[in-house]
DNA sequence: CGCCTTATTTCAAGATGTGATTTAACCCAT
DNA sequence: ATGGGTTAAATCACATCTTGAAATAAGGCG
């Protein structure tokens, strides 16, 4: 009983914020209510202010339609993206426009937690600050996160990659700030960010695939991020695609990840090349050796649009996604220059059926998102509780 | 409003299904309704038989609990299991315990969907009649159908092994019977019975790979069945995990199924051992492949093994299942013998963390639970409607 | 036999959705 | 400008449902 006005309230509010603006007459068509129970819930929103009215629209003779839309200035949110070298905070209002932000590079967070913790603590006094955001209008903090986050009786993040085993990154935070906390892989953050705004915009099933320095995916089942039993679905990178292939930093051999992460990419070309050394700056390197135009480059790119495609495929055959998403600042570099090369592997390999049912396209946002993404988290929360802010989500006070 | 005492009576009934026996006083607890609600609803639920009550238990000293339970005769389901070479019709009672069934060996029913149709509808009457179940207590008919399942404007069975490019199996059902069709892949209505009564019972997250002449996998995400964007989720079996390798019947190069699969490993296990001919009884063949020592076969056993274990590792590491459940004929064979050296591979290409969430267990059902499996479907809408059957689903009488 | 305990039902109150009806707001032809 | 036509939104009366509290049922125990 009790949840029936707010699921109503939630449904109304969805409609509007993902789909733009809504007479209350089209609103009851659009979400199955009938006119008055939308003129109740419309009502209590305007009340609350979470919807403001937006001009009128003429209607053929009659009375004008009231346009509603959320009020982008009924709240605020903050989006945390904690990078293998950075830690960006980010202010949005409640459409995640952005108010204000605040970065800290870093040689590394491996090991570094504290760090980090301290870093995230200043940006958000720092931009909330700058934002001139009454923080009782906050809905909470979302942070992307380069790991796997476990949720048990205690959040745990762990990020093999940079040492955090098993970080209480929610508890560290909790001791400063007293904001709901939304803490999510920042592969996930991403992919909702490109979700919401980017090139999933409308799909209810993809993937989001990431490929940096290292690589993983963010899987959209049914509308929502799919995270598996314990957060960690989607690693899409150490999937194996060459049984007794190239090693990889996980320790295995043959892992997609070895053979398309900027950084296999790039050690192949310079054990093809003959080349000796290591590489100070990937981004750069990849460059180069996309506009390289030797034999040992053609081969390195050739092979890595086959593997490209291969694991495509692969995602295609087993998720059935209608889009395929790729990004991450590598992925969109291969791809910008690869990508019909991947498309045909993916077709070969893919299954015909699933194959015509999957666009294959870039990421739209570009690698900044993954703190937008994390915005979402907060936003998410309060367009299902029906515009409500949760306060059982602040930390309990006495 | 509407919906309210049905998703209530549904909470309520789902409870009693899947856990067994409670009292009045339980079940609120249980479901989170009031005790009057759950008085109310159970009320109804009484009256309408679909539950019935089962005997008290004393309570230390105060009036004693009425044990509450699912009718199991308040309805009936048919399960159909359409497979490569027979079609299998079962009637069940509501808690799927079986009344009737028959069965029609075929050659093949490859572009046979007329004959399979004749064959479902001669067996349902057949079944009926064996089972001495009032036609009006049906709940509806489940098919499994060895293919992927798309439902556009008119359900569409495509099955590429065995030459069904659309097949309208709906229609063609619909002409021969009144009664609610409800049709899903095999391996997901295999997988859905060992969901509800097998090796993944209490999963919310689980993957059962079937592994017989070919290879596939249902995928169950947060409880229910994933199906992807139009039915073709689970394609394991040609998932690339050898680029180049072997020719797979799909087209491509190196699919799991080329591996793993009877056909595949009967297949190599022929050429290493320099056999000609071709093998008339898989099941038989395999049995004797698991039972022979001669290095051919232990090379064969052990390739088998390392591309299973590396299988499973990917589905590990993209869906972090609780549960990796192996199944299907060839799956179970295979298992028996060589599932410590599966999970052994498993542990090594896949990730850590998600590899310690998941136990890699076989099949408890055996393979004749397709049709067990389609009878859940109806069941599963029975239940979802709170008890009550949906009209809507039978056909439309002018 | 009366009191105690626990389970279930009954009751009255409050909340909510809905169809029908009414009111509002605008266009347009006269 | 005025009244009829048209569409949108609000209001109303009613039915449905949940719920906490109170009452009742059913047994144990001294």
């Amino acid at each position: 009983m009790r949840d029936l006005r707010t699921s109503n309230r939630a449904r109304v509010l969805r409609r509007l914020y993902f789909d733009g603006q809504f007479s209350r007459h089209e609103l009851a068509g659009a979400t199955g209510l009938s006119q008055a129970s939308v003129s109740n819930v419309v009502g209590e929103l305007v009340d609350d202010q979470v919807v403001v009215e937006a001009g009128l629209v003429g209607s053929d003779g009659g009375r004008p339609r009231v346009l509603l839309r959320v009020n982008p200035d009924h709240a605020c949110v903050v989006g945390v993206d904690v990078g293998e070298t950075h830690v960006l905070v980010e202010v949005f209002d409640l459409t995640l426009r952005r108010l204000a932000m605040s970065t800290f590079q870093m040689e590394s967070i491996a090991n570094r937690g504290e760090a980090v913790v301290e870093r995230v603590l200043a940006g958000l006094s720092q931009c909330i600050e700058d934002s001139g955001v009454d923080p009782s209008r906050l809905l909470g903090v979302g942070v992307g996160v380069p790991g796997l986050v476990e949720r048990g009786s205690e959040l745990l993040v762990h990020a093999q990659t940079v040492g955090w085993n098993g970080v209480p990154l929610e508890r560290m935070l909790r001791a400063g700030t007293d904001l709901p906390l939304f803490i999510d892989n920042g592969a996930n953050t991403l992919g909702q960010a490109e979700m919401w705004f980017g090139a999933g915009r409308g799909a209810r099933n993809a993937v989001i695939a990431l490929v940096g320095s290292g690589v993983g995916a963010s899987v959209i089942a049914d509308g929502v991020p799919y995270r598996g039993a314990s957060g960690g679905a989607g690693e899409w990178g150490h999937t194996t695609l060459a049984l007794d292939g190239r090693p990889c930093r996980c320790g295995a051999n043959g892992c997609l990840e070895a053979y398309i992460g900027a950084k296999g990419v790039l050690a192949r070309h310079r054990e093809l090349a003959g080349l000796p050394g290591v590489v100070t700056d990937e981004e750069i390197a990849l460059r180069d050796l996309l506009a390289e135009d030797s034999p040992a480059a053609r081969e390195v790119l050739n092979e890595t649009a086959r593997y490209a495609g291969a694991g495509i495929g692969n995602l295609i055959n087993l998720f059935n996604p209608e889009r395929v998403i790729l990004g991450g600042w590598a992925g969109l570099l291969l791809g910008s220059q690869l990508l019909p090369a991947i498309r045909e592997v993916a077709a070969k390999h893919a299954l015909h059926h699933p194959y015509q049912q999957a666009k294959i396209k870039l990421c739209e946002l570009g690698t900044e998102s993954v703190a937008m993404g994390a915005a979402t988290l907060p936003v998410t929360e309060f367009l299902n509780a029906g515009g409500v802010r949760n306060p059982a989500l602040m930390r309990p006070t006495a």
